[in-house]
DNA sequence: GCGACTTTGTGCCTGTGTTCACGAATGGCT
DNA sequence: AGCCATTCGTGAACACAGGCACAAAGTCGC
């Protein structure tokens, strides 16, 4: 059996890899045009930051601008437009972008118009967390299913589902139409949720748990690392330029704690 | 005040800045050098996979190559090699590295060999389970102060310590020496909280609320999306190549890996 | 109708990251 | 000692992403 590794961290730009986009509904964008994987992920924020102005009914013309956007999502505006094109011509130039018709378009890119059921394995502290996340059940991602091996959790409800046994999952995800697993086990547990996954014919999955999992090719993994960005913000602190901070700079020559007193809040 | 945006999601390259590592011990790398980004992000692996095999006392002869290093963490052994490089020559020709040594420089290299404080604002569910994460209290992280904002959470206990009100955050975070801040509330208080944190001297944010930060220049966030990489993988489940989607429509006869018996789920 | 203004869409350039391929160094074996 | 297999370190080529700047295309005021 042919065996991917799965790409490092949470990087989107790790697998350079293009897909053609092939919306339909989409009269002006006909030809097939590869959507960089940079601008899949931006296409999401703009989406987000679309909905809700457009819940809030703020932007009054119902039209916005690259700018005014770009500087709500926090890139270049020239970077927004290049995001943008790749989905067809839908600005009006001298104008903008008319809000409605933009949140459909990238919607409809992202494959957000339609549900995405989503299977959750593993309801620890942050399993049960991601199954109440609102960002998880809306935007068009429903949970259908719960999953775990430790049998004081099975049976158990948490957001109105009832926890299912792993070992049920090949039937009960086949039954649900389920195409999405999420892996939020501890580390230990991660590559065996994994297989079995893949065996009930999930091709992607979203992986919580630190380490590297190995998938058939054609199953794509994402791996958000909790701890992975915490290091890599430890790491500036321990570089800052001296003159940016004084701490650091003694943390450079020897392992020196800086502050040695007052250890924690405790009650 | 100059107020600088926040890189959008979770993509390391987003800003591309280079950061002189002056590493105190390695004289090998005596000159000053720049570690890109992705490079960093992907040292915080490599250490995780050396630290496991270590504690694990798996590698027989105290050494570990290049290719199965590559192969353990999923990246291009010339990738790695390109990446350890930058830490200086510890490598060893026709053996390989020996893992104390690399793990130590790695360690060194990320800051992850003293402590580094953390405040985390937010006890919902996600923060709640954030408390608990062992890949955040381990790894060299220590969760000094527990913030949030509802008068029925303050004063709480969570993993050994007292949830404290954010209105003194100031106070706390000065006595405690936190330097990092972890975001845990809604997205509606993510800015406010930002701001406190600020206040309080805080340089480094990691936020997991949906939405741009706005942070003076000398701030740095880095912002990790629970859904944008489920978005992501929306995105390639609906574009799939009608082949690939076929191929994999039945896929669920073909690779079913040995199906465990033993699995321990537990958390 | 026409000119001024606004905003999009994009060509081009630069810098970053990844991969290949190969020389250099090292340990083991005869 | 000398040769050989192995593995590191890195130069060069390539792919990708980001940003500037400008032409094209539209609106608005008169």
């Amino acid at each position: 059996m042919s065996v991917a590794t799965a790409p490092v961290g949470c990087d989107p730009t790790a697998e350079a890899k293009r897909v053609t986009s092939q919306v339909g509904g989409g009269r002006v964008n006909s030809r097939a045009r590869a959507i960089p994987e940079a601008t899949v992920a931006r296409l999401a924020v703009y989406l987000r930051v679309l909905s809700g102005l457009e819940e809030r009914g703020e932007h009054p013309g119902s039209t916005i601008s690259s700018t005014e956007l770009a500087q709500s999502t926090g890139v270049n505006s020239a970077k927004l437009r290049k995001d943008l094109s790749f989905l067809g011509s839908y600005g009006i130039r001298g104008v903008g972008y008319d809000v409605a018709t933009l949140t459909d378009q990238i919607s409809r890119t992202l494959g957000a118009h339609r549900a995405h059921r989503v299977a959750l394995v593993g309801l620890g502290n942050l399993g049960q967390a991601l199954a109440g996340y609102p960002g998880f059940s809306g935007r068009g991602f429903v949970i259908s299913a719960l999953f775990d091996a430790d049998p004081e959790r099975i049976g158990r409800d948490v957001s109105g589902l009832r926890i299912e046994d792993i070992h049920d999952a090949r039937a009960i995800c086949r039954l649900t139409g389920v195409t999405i697993g999420v892996i939020a086990t501890p580390a230990s547990a991660a590559q065996q949720v994994a297989d079995i996954l893949v065996g009930a014919g999930i091709r992607s999955i979203l992986n919580f748990a630190p380490g590297v999992l190995n998938v058939p090719d054609d199953v794509e993994v994402r791996h958000v690392d909790l701890s992975l960005q915490l290091q890599i913000l430890a790491f500036h602190e321990a570089h800052r330029t001296p003159a940016a901070a004084s701490a650091a700079a003694a943390g450079g020559q020897l392992p020196t704690p800086a502050q040695p007193a007052a250890l924690a809040v405790r009650s």
